[in-house]
DNA sequence: GAGCACTGC
C-alpha cells in the first residue's frame, strides 16, 4: 500500500508532466515540499509564485494539482473503507452516534489519522464554542454598561411622546384623511365623467338618443368643460387656489431624498414597524356606521348569490361591555382597563395553578388580556425574585414590540428596563429586565448560548395554536428542559381548538380556561357551490352594499393577482352603477404592496360610504382593521409546501381549514355584531375542510432547524419529541445535506464547520457559502449576495401599468455570470448612491426590501466576525464569487440535456426551466447553479449563475463523480485523475 | 414568456 508521501509525489509528478511536458527531479521534490507545507490551495499558489514565478499559468496548475491531491488522498482512504461505507453513510444519516464504528480489518496510518482528525476537529469545535460563550458574556457586559445611557432612554422617551402625540394627532389625522379623500374623489369623478361621455359618444353613436338622454350628455359635457377650464385657469394664472396634485405630472415629486437619520441602521424598518404599532393602537372608526340606509335603491343586481344562514358564532361577554365607542374606552384609567379584562377575575386562581403545576395550558380567546396580564400577575406573585425573568414568546415582531410597550406603560416603567423586548436586529432589554417579550425564533437562538435557559423562571409560549416552525421546535426543547429543571414553569397559551392536543403532549398538563370577549357573528353559507370565487366575491360585495346596513367589508383572497383582478372588476361595476348606489371605497392590501398604499387601509371610512378591504391572509392574523362588520370568505388561501423527494417548493391555492375559516369569521365581530358570508356550502365546511391547517414544520425544508438542534446537542433527530413530527424524508434530506456540506461527520456528530454554520440564521447551504467565501477572497461580495437572496425575490417592483419600464430598468442590471452577480450589482449601486430612496424609485426597486437586505447584511457581517472569518473584498473576482457560491450550493446544479434544449438536475434528473425573470433566460448556459426550485405554473429555477463543471469536483469531490460531468471537455482536469476518481463513492469532505 | 400567501432568525 502506497504511503501518503509516495502518493503525493506521484500526483505532483503527473501534474508537472501534463503542465510542462517533462518532469525534472529537483522541481518535483521542491513542489512536493511546497505542497506539504501549504494548508490551502491559495497558500500553495503564493508559494509557487514566489519560488518559480513566470513559469506559466500558476493558478490553473495549482488548482488542478490541489484537486488531484484531494482526490487521491480520498482514494487512498476509500480503499480501506469501501466494505462498510454504505453502512456508515446511513449510520451518519440516522445519526445514531451510539453506533460504534465498525472495526477495520487492517488498522493503518491513514484511518488512524482520520480518527485523529475527527477527535481534533471535535476538540476544535468545542474550543470554538467556548470562545463563543466568552464573547456572549462580554457582549452582555457591554450591553449592561451602555444600556441605560442611550437606547432605552430614547425608546422610552419616544414611546411617551407618541402617547401624548396620539391624542393630538387624532383629529388632525381625520381632517387630513378627509381632505385627501376629497381630492382623490374629485379626480376620480372627473375621470368617470370623461369616461361616461366617451362611452356614450362612441358606443351608442349608432342608436339615436332620446331627448332626455341628449340633454344629460350635453350637461355632462358642460360640467367637464367647466372643471377643466378651472384647472387650466389655475395653471395659467398661477393663482394659488386649492391645489390638487396631478396624477401624471411629476410622479416622483413627493418623494424626498433621505436625510441622515434615515441612513442609520434599521431606520426604515423601524419606522414601518412603528407605523404598524401605532395603527394597531389607534382605534379609529367611522362613527356613524350604524346609520340605517335612508332609502331603497331600485338597483337590480345582475346576478345574486343565494345564502343560507347556518349558525352563528356566539359572542362572549359582549352584553356588559358598554364601551363600544373606542373613545370612551380611552377614558378609563389604566387600572380600570386592567380590571375590566375577562382574565382579571381569574388572577388568583391562575397564580395558584402555576404554583401547583409545572406545565399549564392556557386556553383563551383573543381579547382576554392574557398576553399582557399573565406576566404581570406572575411578577406580582414573586416569580421574578432572585433576578429570574418571565419570558413570553410571540410569533411576530410587531406583536412583541407593541405588547411590551403596553405592559411597560401599565407598570409605569421605561420600556427596556424592567419590561423589554428582543427581536431580530433589535434588543431592547437590560440586566434589569424581568418581563421579556420576544419572537419565538429569538428564544430559539437564546438556546444556543444558554441551553438550560437558567435565567428564566417562567416561559410563556403565546399564540401556540399558530404552530409556526419556531414554536413547534420550542415545544420539544422546552419539554426537554422542564424535566431536569423542576423550578421552571411553562405556560402554553392557545386558542380553543388545540388545547387538548397540547395537554396530551405535555404529559396531560391541566388546561386553564379563560373566556374571551367577542361579539356574535352570524355565518351564512351559499346554497350551492360557486364556480368562480372572484366573481362570486364581487357579486356578494355589491349585494351586501345595497342590502345591508353600513359597515365595512373584509374580503379574503389568496394572492396579489386575485386581489388586483377583483379590484379591477369592482371598480368597473362601480363606475357603471355609480349614480345608483352609495359610494364604495375599495382598498387592497397584501404584504408586497408598498407601505404607503398599505396604510390607506386604515384610513377611516368617510361618513355615508362603505369601505371594502380586499386582503390576503395578512388580515387573518397579522393586522387588525377596525370597523369591519362583514367578512366574505371564499375559503381559499395560498400555501407553501416542500417536497423532500424533489427538493422543490410549491406555492399553490388550497382550501382553508375549519380553524382558519373560524379565525376569518371572527374578524367580523371585533367592534360590533357582524356577519360572515362563506362562499362555500355548509356541507363543504363539514366534510371537505380539514380541522386545522397542516403545521408549518411539516411543510418546509428543515436544513437550518436540524443544524440548530444538532448544535444544541440533540443527536437523534429522527426520534426527537416533536408535537407533530416532520416527514421522515424531510429530516433525512436535511441530514444528508448537512453531511454533504461537511457540517456533520460520518458519525453524525457536529463538526467544527457545522458549529460555525449554526451561528448563521440562514439555510445551511448559504452559511457554507459564506464560510467558503473566505478562501476565495471575496467574503464581502458573498455577504451582499446572501443578504440580497434573503429578501425573498421581492427586490424588483413591477406595477402592472408600468411593466415595460420596470422590465427595462431590470435589464440594466444584467451582468455576465448570472443573477447572483446581478443582485450584487444592484446592492452596490444602491450603496454608492448613499442608500437613496430616490434611486430605488427610479430603478423600480423596492426600497423596503433593500433596507432589509442592508440590515441582514449588517447582521451577517457581525456573525462573520464572531465565527472568526476574515472579510476580504475583490470585486473583480467573478470566478471566485461563483466558486464560493458553488461550494455551498453544489446540490443545486442543472445542465442542458443533450436532447431537447431543456435543463435537468444532476442528481434527480428532473426537467427544470429557467425562470423568465432570470438574466440568463435567453442565454441558456450548459451548466448552471440555481438558488431555489419552485413549482408555480411550471418547475422553475430562480436565481441562477453559470458555472464550470470542473468547479464541482473542486468544491465537492465527495459528492460528484467524474462520470456525472464527463461529457463536457474540462480544460482544468487532467484525464488520468478523472479516471481514478470515477471510482469514488461518497466520502466525508475534509474542511 | 411568468407572477412572490404569510411569518421569522
Amino acid at each position: 500500500m502506497a504511503s501518503m508521501k509516495d502518493e503525493t509525489e506521484k500526483v505532483v509528478a503527473e501534474n508537472l508532466h501534463s503542465f510542462m511536458g517533462f518532469v525534472e527531479k529537483n522541481t518535483l521534490r521542491f513542489i512536493t515540499h511546497l505542497v506539504q507545507k501549504s494548508s490551502s490551495v491559495n497558500s500553495l499558489k503564493n508559494e509557487v509564485r514566489k519560488s518559480c514565478g513566470g513559469i506559466g499559468d500558476v493558478d490553473s496548475f495549482c488548482d488542478s494539482l490541489w484537486n488531484s491531491l484531494k482526490l487521491s488522498k480520498r482514494r487512498l482512504r476509500t480503499q480501506y473503507e469501501e466494505d462498510d461505507e454504505d453502512n456508515e453513510y446511513y449510520a451518519a444519516i440516522a445519526s445514531t452516534s451510539k453506533k460504534t464504528k465498525v472495526e477495520k480489518k487492517e488498522k493503518n496510518d491513514t484511518s488512524e489519522s482520520e480518527d485523529d482528525e475527527r477527535t481534533k476537529d471535535l476538540k476544535e469545535r468545542d474550543e470554538f464554542a467556548a470562545r463563543l460563550r466568552e464573547k456572549d458574556k462580554q457582549k452582555t457586559r457591554n450591553i449592561v454598561e451602555n444600556s441605560d445611557k442611550k437606547s432605552f432612554e430614547e425608546a422610552a422617551k419616544r414611546l411617551k411622546l407618541q402617547d401624548e402625540d396620539r391624542k393630538k394627532i387624532l383629529p388632525q389625522l381625520r381632517i387630513e384623511s378627509r381632505r385627501k379623500y376629497l381630492e382623490k374623489r374629485k379626480d376620480d369623478q372627473l375621470a368617470l365623467l370623461e369616461g361616461d361621455i366617451l362611452d356614450e359618444e362612441n358606443l351608442f353613436n349608432d342608436t339615436p338618443l332620446s331627448k332626455a338622454e341628449q340633454a344629460e350628455l350635453e350637461y355632462k359635457k358642460t360640467v367637464l368643460k367647466y372643471a377643466k377650464d378651472h384647472d387650466k385657469a389655475r395653471d395659467l394664472e398661477k393663482i394659488q387656489r386649492y391645489h390638487i396634485p396631478k396624477e401624471d405630472g411629476k410622479p416622483f415629486e413627493e418623494y424626498v431624498e433621505v436625510d441622515d437619520t434615515e441612513k442609520a441602521p434599521n431606520a426604515e424598518q423601524r419606522k414601518w414597524e412603528e407605523g404598524r404599532v401605532e395603527l394597531a393602537k389607534l382605534s379609529v372608526g367611522s362613527k356613524d356606521k350604524h346609520e340605517k340606509m335612508g332609502k331603497n335603491y331600485d338597483l337590480v343586481l345582475e346576478a345574486e348569490v343565494e345564502f343560507v344562514q347556518a349558525l352563528s358564532l356566539e359572542g362572549q361577554n359582549y352584553k356588559k361591555e358598554k364601551e363600544i365607542d373606542p373613545f370612551a374606552a380611552k377614558k378609563l384609567s389604566i387600572e380600570e382597563t386592567r380590571k375590566s379584562l375577562p382574565i382579571y377575575p381569574f388572577k388568583q386562581q391562575l397564580i395558584d395553578a402555576v404554583h401547583d403545576y409545572q406545565v399549564l395550558i392556557i386556553e383563551g380567546e383573543t381579547g382576554s388580556g392574557k398576553t399582557t396580564q399573565i406576566p404581570q400577575y406572575l411578577h406580582d406573585a414573586g416569580f421574578t425574585k432572585g433576578g429570574k425573568k418571565v419570558g413570553c414568546t410571540q410569533p411576530r415582531r410587531v406583536a412583541a414590540m407593541s405588547v411590551a410597550a403596553r405592559v411597560a406603560t401599565e407598570m409605569s416603567v421605561k420600556l427596556g428596563n424592567e419590561v423589554g423586548y428582543s427581536i431580530r436586529f433589535e434588543d431592547c432589554t437590560s440586566e434589569r429586565t424581568i418581563i421579556k417579550y420576544m419572537t419565538d425564533g429569538m428564544l430559539l437562538r437564546e438556546f444556543l448560548s444558554e441551553p438550560d435557559l437558567d435565567s428564566y423562571s417562567v416561559l410563556i409560549i403565546d399564540e401556540a395554536h399558530e404552530r409556526t416552525l419556531h414554536t413547534d421546535i420550542l415545544f420539544g426543547l422546552v419539554k426537554d428542559i422542564a424535566r431536569f429543571r423542576p423550578d421552571l414553569k411553562l405556560l402554553i397559551s392557545s386558542a380553543t381548538l388545540d388545547a387538548e392536543k397540547f395537554s396530551t403532549f405535555f404529559d396531560d398538563a391541566p388546561v386553564f380556561r379563560i373566556p374571551g370577549r367577542r361579539f356574535p357573528v352570524d355565518i351564512y353559507y351559499t346554497a350551492a357551490p360557486e364556480a368562480d370565487y372572484i366573481s362570486a366575491c364581487v357579486v356578494t360585495i355589491l349585494q351586501i352594499h345595497v342590502t345591508q346596513p353600513l359597515g365595512d367589508i373584509l374580503v379574503f383572497l389568496p394572492g396579489q393577482e386575485e386581489i388586483e383582478q377583483c379590484v379591477e372588476i369592482l371598480q368597473e361595476r362601480q363606475r357603471k352603477l355609480v349614480s345608483k348606489m352609495r359610494e364604495l371605497v375599495i382598498r387592497p392590501i397584501y404584504a408586497n404592496l408598498p407601505t404607503d398604499m398599505q396604510a390607506q387601509v386604515f384610513e377611516p371610512t368617510p361618513p355615508g360610504a362603505r369601505k371594502v378591504v380586499i386582503a390576503t391572509n395578512i388580515a387573518e392574523t397579522s393586522l387588525t382593521i377596525d370597523g369591519i362588520i362583514y367578512v366574505i370568505d371564499p375559503g381559499y388561501c395560498k400555501q407553501n409546501s416542500f417536497n423532500p423527494r424533489t427538493g422543490m417548493e410549491s406555492l399553490v391555492v388550497v382550501p382553508i381549514s375549519k380553524a382558519s375559516a373560524n379565525q376569518r369569521s371572527g374578524r367580523a365581530g371585533r367592534v360590533a355584531a357582524g356577519k360572515c358570508f362563506r362562499l362555500f356550502t355548509a356541507w363543504a365546511y363539514q366534510h371537505e375542510l380539514d380541522d386545522a391547517t397542516i403545521p408549518e414544520i411539516q411543510r418546509v425544508h428543515m436544513g437550518n432547524a436540524v443544524l440548530m438542534l444538532k448544535s444544541l446537542g440533540i443527536n437523534d433527530i429522527l426520534h426527537f419529541d416533536f408535537l407533530d413530527p416532520p416527514p421522515h424524508d424531510t429530516l433525512v434530506l436535511a441530514l444528508e445535506q448537512l453531511y454533504a456540506l461537511g457540517a456533520l461527520n460520518h458519525l453524525g456528530e457536529l463538526t467544527r464547520l457545522g458549529r460555525r454554520m449554526a451561528e448563521f440564521p440562514v439555510d445551511p447551504m448559504m452559511s457554507k457559502m459564506l464560510i467558503a467565501s473566505e478562501q476565495y477572497g471575496c467574503s464581502e461580495e458573498v455577504l451582499t449576495i446572501s443578504a440580497m437572496l434573503s429578501v425573498n425575490a421581492s427586490v424588483f417592483y413591477r406595477p402592472k401599468d408600468k411593466a415595460i419600464h420596470a422590465d427595462t430598468a431590470r435589464r440594466n442590471f444584467f451582468t455576465p455570470g448570472g443573477d447572483h452577480l446581478m443582485l450584487l450589482k444592484v446592492y452596490n449601486q444602491w450603496a454608492e448612491c448613499g442608500f437613496s430612496r430616490q434611486w430605488c424609485i427610479e430603478n423600480f426597486i423596492q426600497y423596503r426590501s433593500m433596507c432589509r437586505a442592508r440590515d441582514v447584511r449588517d447582521q451577517l457581517q457581525g456573525l462573520m466576525d464572531r465565527v472568526e472569518i476574515e472579510l476580504k473584498s475583490d470585486p473583480t473576482e467573478i470566478v471566485g464569487i461563483r466558486k464560493a457560491i458553488t461550494s455551498g450550493y453544489f446540490y443545486h446544479v442543472a445542465r442542458l440535456s443533450k436532447t431537447g434544449g431543456q435543463h435537468k438536475t444532476i442528481k434527480s434528473q428532473q426537467t427544470v426551466l429557467i425562470h423568465p425573470n432570470s438574466s440568463l433566460f435567453e442565454e441558456k448556459p450548459r451548466w448552471l447553479l440555481y438558488h431555489e426550485l419552485v413549482l408555480t405554473t411550471k418547475e422553475y429555477m430562480r436565481q441562477i449563475i453559470e458555472i464550470d463543471p470542473s468547479w464541482l469536483i473542486e468544491v465537492a469531490p465527495h459528492y460528484y463523480k467524474d462520470k456525472e460531468i464527463e461529457d463536457t471537455s474540462s480544460k482544468k482536469m487532467p484525464k488520468q485523475v478523472g479516471k481514478a476518481s470515477g471510482e469514488l463513492t461518497r466520502t466525508y469532505p475534509k474542511l
